[in-house]
DNA sequence: GCTTGGCATGAACGCCCGTTCAGTTAATCT
DNA sequence: AGATTAACTGAACGGGCGTTCATGCCAAGC
């Protein structure tokens, strides 16, 4: 498989995967043109196609391997065993994933509604593997008595929406670094499953890493 | 002002923006053509532009006219005096204004990229002050010893979040109704903000209409 | 009954779209 | 050196785009 020296083709279909999921995700996949892609790669549109059979694929294409790599990313995550490490250790990994890939996230989030229905399907089966995962969590934590909620769902729901809306206004350079605002995240989402916290078995537990 | 009987003017307008918004907010701004808004109108392409200057208006006044309309309906919105209170209508209201509109909600997320960059800031600025009305909740509550937050600004997006994240996943004849929904994101959020129950001065009172 | 004016048409303008493909280039292999 | 082939070009296809405008219709006001 691998060879010594590259050739143009394996340098190109990242250039072109490249181009799109920027365009894409700041232009919006219907406003963006296969010419427009083709001008940032600095190569004539019908190029695109020796690496990619249509557009629809080009988007697909993004937001599987995003989806993709962000469950194998948390698979590879450390995680702790007891439930409140594991949510805190969830926290963490999902502002950091996702502030590491603004773009992709965005238009994982932003295009679903352009993907054909099989393709949405496929995606959609994706994020909610990854919403179990929080979920597994929660359930476990439940379980144990370490969390008390009164909806597991609307739970999931709220960790997972509060989490990803760090991506709308965190920017680099600002009041509060990315290891910041993940402790005080993890910190909110304690107290949003937390039983009380006088009622706790062991209190100072959540925070552990 | 009135008129003893509409005009067909005094129709069409309407439908119009009916029409785009529902569009726009399926498929997108850019992926809907004027011919096609105006077809589901029942009118050829060009009787649009009697009531419209171009394609960004239309846009731009279903955005501006959705979050005057929120800014609007929570002015009226009866809140109590206390901060806990307040908070507990913000919610209600926020989750109830937004599960009535989920077009214009979805619009009003989704296309700001669309947006030409004055009226996005016209936009933004009006966003702005809805978020401020949390902010003013959250601070009022801090100042009295009511509430405890980490981050005044985190604690504001992460609640907007949450809240606006109920769009994405509530379908109306599911497993709860939009009030019981409403229930369970008030007690959520008066965990994210409250002090330890055992501290706080007046326990019961959070729930409290 | 005639005029006025609001309302809508439908053709036209210039331009860009996604995709295909015969042909050209340049590097690699024998 | 000549043959092979991967990589890319650039023109072309049929069609849709946002927007304009001369023209026509028809109900309301005189």
């Amino acid at each position: 498989m691998a060879r010594k020296t590259g050739s143009r083709a394996e340098i190109t279909g990242p250039l072109i995967r490249r181009a799109a999921l920027s365009l894409f995700a700041r232009h919006g996949y219907a406003a963006v043109s296969m010419r427009r892609i083709a001008a940032e790669v600095g190569v004539q549109a019908g190029t695109l196609y020796l690496y990619t059979s249509d557009k629809q694929s080009l988007l697909f294409e993004l937001m599987r391997s995003h989806m993709e790599e962000l469950l194998a990313a948390w698979g590879r995550e450390p995680k702790g065993k007891e439930p409140p490490a594991r949510l805190a250790a969830f926290v963490r990994f999902h502002i950091r994933f996702h502030l590491e890939r603004p773009e992709a996230v965005f238009l994982a989030y932003m295009e679903l509604r352009s993907l054909v229905p099989e393709n949405f399907a496929r995606i959609e089966a994706l994020r909610q593997r990854y919403e179990d995962a929080l979920a597994d969590i929660l359930r476990a934590g439940i379980a144990a008595g370490r969390f008390q909620v009164a909806d597991l769902r609307l739970a999931t729901m709220s960790i997972i929406a509060m989490l990803t809306g760090v991506n709308t206004w965190y920017r680099d350079g600002g009041r509060l670094s990315r290891e910041e605002v993940g402790e005080i995240y993890v910190e909110m989402v304690g107290r949003l499953v937390g039983p009380d916290r006088g009622a706790a078995p062991d209190p100072g537990v959540f925070g552990e890493r």
